[in-house]
DNA sequence: CTGAAAGCGCTAACAA
DNA sequence: TTGTTAGCGCTTTCAG
């Protein structure tokens, strides 16, 4: 089924295309009757100009992509709902890629989105959370960053100036544990992440320091890194509850793992918050029912959506921006945190 | 930055561009030299040709375009995922819109993505789910499914013999019903949903059937209609708790509402599923994970996005699909349902 | 094996 | 106010 092009309207209405094409635009004055003819017939025969040819021409496309590690993890969707709703505002579409953290798909859909020509990517996840990435993988994306518009959400490349936008993970962080503190714990507990990537590092580097300020030491014991996976929780609850010395509270790196960390808890019996205090962090939709509900901290998935393209978009105006755009992440306060049994 | 063409890869080999074009697509044999000094130079320049112009040429994209009502609802991130995988395989990419339930937004994506030339669509939730859809905007949906491949989920449009991949919602709520009746349920209630939408009374009337095969009557004070999300869920459990006669099991419309049910019994003092039993749909990630672990109904929604992009590739192909291909549900058995204290 | 040329559908000078 | 024309970057006959 053939779409009908501007040829067809022009011809139909007895004008050349460069008159159609005013009316579309409304690039130029265009006699009223002939105007009304033309929208008649645009109407009629639902004419949609070619975005392609369009493009082509304009060298810009009004698609923006985005590169996501895993959409099944919650905290996603709600970036990209952010994205979405500020993408929207100015015409523009998204390309979605899921990456699953596989460095080679990443490679793939990076090909993909030049060869689409998308006007500019938010990225996410893989190789921008590596404490240590590999040489290629940085390069071919700095390559990509100098011929399109690119900006890192929760990541970055060291010895690169890419721009970035980030949650204060190391702030976040501190929140809860001080907050863990002044409920008056004295023994806490880190559960999850992997140590190679920055955002586990973050957390880790950060935890140490809230705990060194509010005088506590910590266990290498309980410092549990695993996953990011609900079993991951589990499996570190477990080993945990397999001690003879247990810390009264665990600060897990996102809700997944405190989620996993309280199921296991509460399979062994112990009741959560009584006895054991857990946070977590993402505040994904879920830690407001889960039961208990989880104490946690909200990197403002959807403000660091929005943020992203804002950002993206004055790069695609050619602006200045800002090589770190950071949010401030914030503590919510539920009921799996409260303060120890004497 | 202006990206490199063909032009300039001709020019630096000294051939045309015929030639080029001819050793980027392997569309015609080219000498082994000058095919070498040509794939260097791609290289060299990391030459990625244009989509845009290649695809106005062949009129096609590689673009399938995905409508979904609300991405924050886990259901359709794992329908996404398993769309992604399949297009994945044939070298498609994918355009995703979020509609929120909105019908201008459906209609403004509708009309982006006929502009964008999409190669095809996959239309998940608003209109398609209604039972009564105002007649223009069936039209329209009709109109742009004349034109380009599209492949409805989980719903229809009546009266048009549109393409449909749909979950048999009506069987999986009958094995739902039928569990908690062989687990010795008499009393049992019916949370959640939109009555105004075919997803809601597809359940309403299976629902309904299966109790009268088990000889059961329904109570029409424990028809609790509502929404979708967990709060309604809440409400309506709270609603039910108020009563002096209440079920011992309620059926949720999904997920969501279970949880919010549940959350609200436990709140009230009820013990899961000791005090009384709920089963939820469409088995979520963290229908596992729930305390309790929610007893529940698979759509199967990965193979049902899988299923979708499937039809879609053969409508695109020119081959004949059926109008409607019925993936079947999958009782879940957790923790949320046993039998009732006698 | 290779080049010339037409054309995909549209926009934007430049004329008229 | 309108038409003519030259491309945007690529693929694909059709001739060599």
């Amino acid at each position: 089924m053939r779409q009908v092009t501007i040829y067809d309207i022009a011809k139909e209405a007895e004008v050349s295309i460069s008159t159609v094409s005013r009316v579309i635009n409304d690039t130029a004055p265009v006699k009223g009757s002939t105007r009304a003819k033309i929208e008649e017939l645009i109407q009629k025969y639902n004419f949609q100009p070619n975005a392609m040819a369009r493009g082509l021409l304009k060298n810009e496309t009004g698609i923006i992509g985005v590169i996501v590690p895993d959409l099944t993890n919650p905290f996603f969707p709600e970036v990209l709902a952010g994205v979405e709703h500020e993408a929207m505002q100015s015409g523009h579409t998204f390309l979605l890629s899921n990456t699953i953290g596989d460095y080679a798909k990443e490679s793939e859909y990076l090909s993909i989105m030049r060869e689409k020509r998308v006007d500019g990517i938010i990225f996410m996840g893989g190789r921008i959370n590596l404490k240590h990435c590999e040489e290629h993988l940085a390069q071919e994306l700095v390559q990509f960053a100098n011929v399109i518009p690119t900006v890192l959400v929760n990541g970055g490349l060291r010895g690169t100036d890419l721009i970035r936008v980030a949650a204060d993970e190391s702030a976040g962080t501190a929140l809860a544990v001080q907050h863990l503190i002044e409920l008056g714990h004295t023994g806490i507990g880190f559960i999850g992440g992997e140590v190679h990537m920055t955002t586990t590092s973050i957390k880790l580097r950060a935890f140490r320091k809230a705990m060194k300020d509010g005088g506590l030491k910590v266990r290498e014991e309980w410092m549990l890194p695993d996953s990011f996976s609900i079993d991951s929780g589990k499996r570190q609850m477990h080993h945990l509850l397999a001690m003879k010395e247990r810390p009264t509270a665990v600060f897990c790196v996102n809700d997944y793992t405190a989620i996993g960390a309280i199921k296991a808890a509460t399979e062994a019996g112990l009741s959560i918050p009584d006895d054991m205090s857990v946070v977590g962090f993402d505040d994904i939709p879920l830690a407001h029912h889960f039961i208990p509900e989880l104490t946690t901290v909200s990197q403002q998935a959807n403000e660091l959506g929005k943020t992203a393209v804002n950002v993206l978009k004055a790069m695609m105006n050619k602006e200045k921006v800002k090589k770190l755009t950071t949010l401030e992440p914030q503590l919510i306060v539920r009921q799996s945190a409260r303060s120890p049994r004497k």
